[in-house]
Parts: structure tokens; sequence; C-alpha cells
DNA sequence: GCTAGCCGTTAACGCCCACTAACCTTCCCT
DNA sequence: AGGGAAGGTTAGTGGGCGTTAACGGCTAGC
């Protein structure tokens, strides 16, 4: 999908920019950003961005697309390397806690400015996160048969607001937070927790 | 606080003025409304707004100031009536489901739009949400003597992501939605649900 | 060494929005 | 009855923001 014949300077400013975009997007919102505090925080100033990017709202698509896709393919991934849905939903609740902690701007911006997006990248994220949204589903209701649909992804989504809530608190060490969270969301969804962790004191 | 002198029709206007001002900014977000938005969609256009709120910001800050007092005040009241931090865990998650079933769009606004309250606000609101935290956190610990202060903390805002992410899925019936988070949000903390739904299958 | 193109600059444009001003109606209160 | 507040209206203003225009230096290839 991308080009690699393009320079690498280019390249690197354009990722100078998402980067630097999901932080200040997380901390302010989109609308709270402009393109001129944008260019600041890059060390460049003002519409040096649409040097790299068609528009504001093109980076904030670009960022959201990338984090959907990033997160349904590694889904997929876990589940299919896994031994049997109990194994697949703990890997998938292992990946998606890794990723809270590692990139929690991203998260943030995700459910916070989702709608800022325009109309087709908006359509985009949307089914990319619907088909990653089936793939905790599906491995949920392998796991409990007699849950229902719309019961199993509301399941799933009531995990993904658990491990999500770590730029809310964010205090404790990573190990730590990574440890509770896993612990927390697999009780939750009902399978025992990888490590040896069981109780909530670790 | 508030005066009781006012004349009815006004309080009214007010009321309706909060009530259509959560609904639209849990949709595009507190900047996605204008202010003649938010006047249309009252019936009224525009400045209007002005003759009960001092500025657009005002009503925001009503709005979350608002919603943070009832929780507190909810949250300490279910605790002080229970029979023991288990039961004062099962009482707080019962409490917190109803609100976030209850109320989708304040729930939304909350945690989206509190970086648009001006400052005063803001500070009071994080004041009052860090106490309904610390009224979670305080019962955790009870719970689990193991538990750290960060830890309890940390487990109370994944608890809230958990319930909170109700407007992200709210498709299934309310009474499913509220059995199904409730018990999630137990076996995530570590007590057993209140009534007899123990599976995830209810 | 000249020419392209990448990457940056500053200036300016146009829109939208929060907010104010000025004015009008309704209705309660004495 | 009549005056004033309460709660509307429309017109206008000032500022901020996304975006574009016009221009300039650096680097690379013929």
């Amino acid at each position: 999908m991308t080009s690699d014949a393009a320079p690498a300077p280019a390249r690197a400013r354009r990722e100078q920019i998402l980067a630097t975009a999901a932080e200040l997007f997380a901390e302010r919102g989109f609308h709270g950003v402009s393109v001129a505090d944008l260019g600041a925080a890059c060390g460049v100033s003002g519409p040096a961005l649409y040097k790299h990017f068609a528009s504001k709202d093109a980076v904030l698509a670009e960022m959201l697309v990338s984090i959907s896709e990033h997160l349904l393919a590694g889904g997929e991934e876990r589940v299919a390397a896994a031994d049997g849905p109990a194994d697949a939903v703990r890997a998938l609740v292992d990946f998606h806690v890794a990723f809270a902690l590692d990139q929690p701007a991203l998260i943030v911006v995700q459910d916070r400015d989702w709608a800022s997006l325009p109309a087709e990248a908006r359509e985009r994220v949307r089914v990319l996160q619907r088909a990653y949204v089936e793939v905790w589903a599906a491995q949920l209701r392998a796991l409990d048969t007699g849950l229902g649909a719309e019961a199993s992804r509301a399941a799933a989504h009531a995990a993904f607001g658990l491990v999500n809530s770590t730029p809310h608190s964010a205090r404790a060490s990573r190990e730590r937070m990574r440890e509770l969270l896993a612990a927390m969301a697999c009780r939750a969804l009902g399978v025992a927790p990888a490590p040896a962790q069981v109780e909530m004191s670790g």
C-alpha cells in the first residue's frame, strides 16, 4: 500500500507529525489542536504540514486507520496462533493490554475523536473496529456457548473499556499495570489468567 | 447554592438546554457543537442561550460538575448503607451500571470533554472524581488487604472503563446489559455478583 | 553549473463561531 | 393600568483556524 520509493527524511517527518499529533490530540482533543500548534510541536511552523498531508483531517484519518488495522491484524494473528478459545482470549487480552500500555495516546484519540473523521475514513475505521470486535466475540462465544451475538460483542466492548482505562490511571509501574489489567480482564471474561497471578493482589 | 426564587419556565429552559447539550456534545463533541446548533435543537435560536448561561463553557461546566457530584454522593450513600466491603462493591457496581445505562450521553461527555472545561470547573470536577475513585478504592482495599493504594485506584478506573463501555455497544436490552456489565465488573473486582447470575450466559 | 523538486517560510483569505448590542414582546406585580 | 424584569429576536464584531498563494534555499542529477 505504501510506496518505498519516497526519500527517508520525508517519511521521517511524516511519522514525526503523526506521533506528535497523537500526543497533542490525546491531550487537548482534535479540535483543541491547531495546525499551527502541531507544526510548532514538530519544530516547523504552521502550513508546513501540507507538504506531507492533504489536510488536518488526513492526519487524524491516517492515524486512526492504521491503529485499527494494527489491532485487527494483531488480533487475528493471536487467535490463529492460539490453542483453543480460552488460550485465544488470554492472548487477545495480553495483546490489547500491551498495546494500551504502549500507546495510551492512540487509545485516547481513537475513542474520543472518531467522530471528527471525514466520512470515508470514519466508515473504514468502523468496519475495521467491528471486525476486531468480532474476533474477540467469536472466541467468547466459543468459550461460552450460551452467549448470544450481541452479548458477546458487548462483553468484548466491556473488556476494551476495562483495558483502555490505562490512560486514566497510569500511575503504577508498567509491569504491575499489565498484570492488574490482564488479570481483571480475564476474570471479567471468565477465563483464568495466563501466569500464576490469580488473586488481585498478585 | 441555587436560588429557588426563579420562575418555573426559566428553570425548565435551563434544564432543557443542559439535557439537549448532553446529547449533542455526546454525538459531536463539545467543539463540534455551536451555540447556534444548541439553540436550534432547543427550539430557540442562537444567543438565547446567554439568557440562561454565562457562556458555552458554563453549560459544560454545570453539566460535568453536577454529574460528578451525583456520582460521589450516590457512591458514598451506597457504601454507607452496605453491609461490609463485598456488599459495598456490589452496591457501587449496581449504582454505576444504572447510571451508565440511564445517562450514556453524560458518560461520554464526561470523559471526552473534560479537557474543554474552564480551569476552575476542571479542577472542581477533578477533585470530585478523585473522591469518587477513592470511595471505590477504599472498599477494594478493605476487600483485598494486599492491594496497594495505586493498584486499588487503577482497579476502580478499570471498573469504570468496563461499565462505561455501554455507549459503545448498547444494542442488547437494558436488563441484559445491566446483568452482563454488573456480572463482569464484579468478577473483575473479585466479588460474587449480587443475584443468582454468576455465569456469563446468565 | 544549471535545473528540478522537496521542504520550508510568511502573508493573506475566508469562514465559522462565541459573544455583544440593541430592540421587542409578554406577563407578573403593585 | 403601567412598569420592569424575563426571555426572546436579528445584526454585528472580533478573533481564531484551516487552507492557499507566493516565494526561497538545499540538494541531486544531467
